[in-house]
DNA sequence: CATATAAAGTTTTTT
DNA sequence: ACTTTATATG
């Protein structure tokens, strides 16, 4: 260790256990690995207990937990990561920061948003919001320009492309004529448009999930004083999932390791499958190539059998570093493709796998079926309803996102940001008699009055009348209470207002109730309404069954390739394998075929005992693309691709 | 004129 | 299922 440029100036201390617990390749890149290192770990590797062991091996070796910052992708990982952690080292990992990029920016710029001009108490936009504040902004720029207006890219369309310019750090122009480029007749206006969504989102003080990372990002670029302090906190600093980072928060990460120089990347460039949101797999190559990184591979796969590593191993994305994954486990089965005839014979071939499977003694639990996007499941949820079979939902509509509850957050939102225009037009809207153009003058007076610097409950007072006594009355009552903990207020709203609006409003209020007295429950464990409500925006999954029941329910997962990362499963059923479906039609039109099929990759790789892969032979279930170029064409078909000797085929259905 | 209601489109992936 | 749009109503 002499030559490890004095990290350790006495010999580290290696407890005799990481030998046993690790294999080769584990322990050197959990003890070798310090600098700048990055440790490309194929699928079911050991991944998670690489960084494990190495948060512990800093432990044990008297680094500080506070001095330790663990990036993530999902808030999850880093919970199971601690958790892990505080089992290998029996210790208590008081003050170690671990989360995802977008938590770590937010509790940064929760500290110094002055600094960039915004109040510390600024909204999270989500993607919705986003779009809502993006067509504002879009609305304002098109008011004088009369027909021309309606040729302007919608809202959505701007976003995706300004998301994309700001996370890879590429011009609009750039970025534009990479996503859209007939789109580029109207870059004057994109640009006009993106200026004015940053004057709205700095008068409303709102921050979108970009904003969160670019100002982080800025922040550390422009105050050198601030840098030293902050990197000189974090003595380690490691990412994972680095295949799924963008330009930005490479920067970011460099930026915080700056002082101390240790930075450690762990991640697999065949699984990147979020360029879409500007993440570059390239950015593991590019790691690789710099001077001073130290390389370490861990190739072994533990998870899946023999016969579907070959499959995996025939698979790996043509745009990945080179690599081959060796078996551990004993035989067992080879992966089946199934074909059928359509989407219908296909859910029912699928009932059938998983009756076989259940008689086999394999429990719900153990299996998942996984597909492109949602719309491909749905035929299939039918078919599992009908038959009773328990099966939840990994992604799809986030619980945070359904209309009842966004409506509650926000009016959580606007006690909390007073400017937050959004939440404001939401939360009045709901009202009768006032619709967007009232809820805007509302709003407006609102926040001349504020600028006035009257009290924000005169103000209620003083704007009270006929048509919005009531929307007034009720923010009084909750403004009173604001500084309650959350679950009050929300029980307030609930109980004086959304109650009653639901039944009035919603066929399924029921269930929308239901939903509501969950999510108060959920806030019972938050003191404060600005954490509770940083969280409800920045956190991924929020438990939505009753915590009460502590038996974990047994059932299928069903869930996007993208929702299945990181997971695995017994038995992986892909379904609608078909090109258009999967790969998905647009991205064999704009010819991003390498991310498809590093997504399958991700999606083969989950499984640990037995694979099923399902297409039909009328091709894709869109009937836009079922008879389109795309069908036909055999370079778009993944299961064209596999060679014979690896797979069993069947054919089911009615002939 | 602004809102409410009925009809018609729409689906890649998500922190 | 859920949002956008066209038409009716107040």
């Amino acid at each position: 260790m002499l030559e490890n440029e004095g990290v350790f100036e006495i010999q580290p201390k290696i407890p005799a256990f990481f030998k046993e617990e690790l294999d080769e390749e584990q322990y050197e890149s959990v003890i070798k690995s310090n600098g700048k290192s990055l440790i490309i770990a194929g699928p079911g590797s050991g991944k998670t207990r690489v960084i494990t062991y190495k948060i512990a091996y800093l432990i044990y070796n008297d680094i500080k937990p506070e001095n330790i910052l663990l990036l993530t992708f999902t808030r999850a990982a880093a919970k199971q990561m601690i958790e892990r952690v505080k089992n290998v080292t029996n210790m208590e990992l008081n003050g170690m920061m671990a989360g995802t990029f977008h938590h770590f920016c937010n509790y940064i710029l929760r500290v110094y948003a002055s600094k960039i001009g915004f109040n510390n108490n600024f909204t999270i936009l989500d993607s919705e919001d986003s779009k809502d504040l993006m067509k504002i902004a879009r609305n304002e720029y098109c008011e004088k320009l009369g027909d021309y207006a309606k040729k302007i890219p919608k809202e959505n369309v701007i976003l995706k492309i300004i998301s994309y310019s700001s996370n890879t750090l590429k011009s609009l122009r750039e970025s534009i004529l990479e996503i859209s480029s007939f789109l580029i007749e109207y870059e004057n206006d994109i640009e006009q448009i993106w200026i004015k969504y940053q004057e709205l989102k700095k008068e409303i003080n709102a921050m979108d999930y970009d904003d969160l990372l670019i100002n982080t990002a800025m922040l550390l670029k422009s105050d050198k004083e601030l840098l030293k302090y902050i990197s000189k906190r974090y003595r380690y600093v490691l990412v994972d999932e680095f295949q799924d980072t963008n330009k930005i928060q490479l920067e970011i990460v460099e930026a915080l390791s700056d002082y101390h120089k240790n930075l450690i990347a762990v991640g697999d460039d065949s699984q990147s499958i979020y360029s879409f949101r500007g993440a570059r797999f390239e950015n593991i190559k590019d790691f690789m190539d710099e001077k001073n990184v130290k390389l370490f591979k861990i190739q072994t796969n533990y998870r899946s059998t023999p016969e579907i590593v070959n499959l995996i191993n025939d698979m790996i994305p043509t745009s990945s570093v080179k690599k081959h994954l060796n078996a551990k486990r004993k035989p067992y089965l080879k992966p089946t493709i199934i074909e059928t005839f359509d989407d219908l014979e296909q859910s029912e071939a699928v009932i059938k796998i998983i009756d076989e499977k259940i008689e086999e003694g394999i429990e719900y639990n153990d299996i998942a079926i996984l597909y492109r996007s949602h719309a491909l499941s749905m035929s299939l949820q039918q078919k599992l309803d009908s038959k009773l079979i328990p099966y939840k939902l990994l992604s799809g509509k986030r619980f945070i996102e359904t209309r009842h509850i966004k409506d509650i957050l926000s009016f959580l939102k606007i006690l909390y940001n007073p400017y937050d225009k959004i939440s404001w037009i939401r939360v009045m809207k709901l009202f009768p008699g006032i619709g967007t153009k009232t809820a805007v003058r509302n709003y407006e007076s609102i926040i001349s009055n504020l600028s006035e610097g009257i009290n924000i409950l005169d103000i209620f007072d003083k704007l009270s009348n006929k048509k919005t006594k009531d929307i007034y009355e009720l923010l009084t009552k909750i403004y009173k209470k604001r500084d309650d903990k959350p679950q009050n207020l929300i029980n307030e709203i609930y109980e004086n207002f959304y109650k009653e609006y639901s039944n009035l409003n919603y066929k399924n209020s029921r269930s929308r109730n239901m939903d509501i007295e969950r999510f108060s429950e959920i806030s019972s464990k938050y003191e404060n309404t600005g954490k509770f409500l940083e969280d409800m925006t920045l956190s991924e999954n929020i438990e939505v069954r009753p915590s009460d029941k502590n038996d974990k329910k047994d059932e299928i997962t069903l869930t996007t390739v993208h929702g299945s990362k990181g997971l695995e499963w017994k038995v992986v059923i892909i379904i609608s394998a078909n090109p258009g479906d999967f790969p998905n039609g647009m991205a064999i039109k704009e010819k991003n075929l390498d991310e498809e099929e590093r997504l399958f990759y991700v999606a083969i790789t989950r499984a640990k005992d037995e694979l099923y892969i399902l297409k039909q032979t009328t091709g894709s279930t869109n009937p836009y693309l079922r008879n389109s170029f795309v069908f036909i064409k055999s370079e778009n078909d993944f299961i064209k691709k596999i060679s014979e000797d690896k797979v069993n085929k069947m054919r089911v259905g009615y002939l």
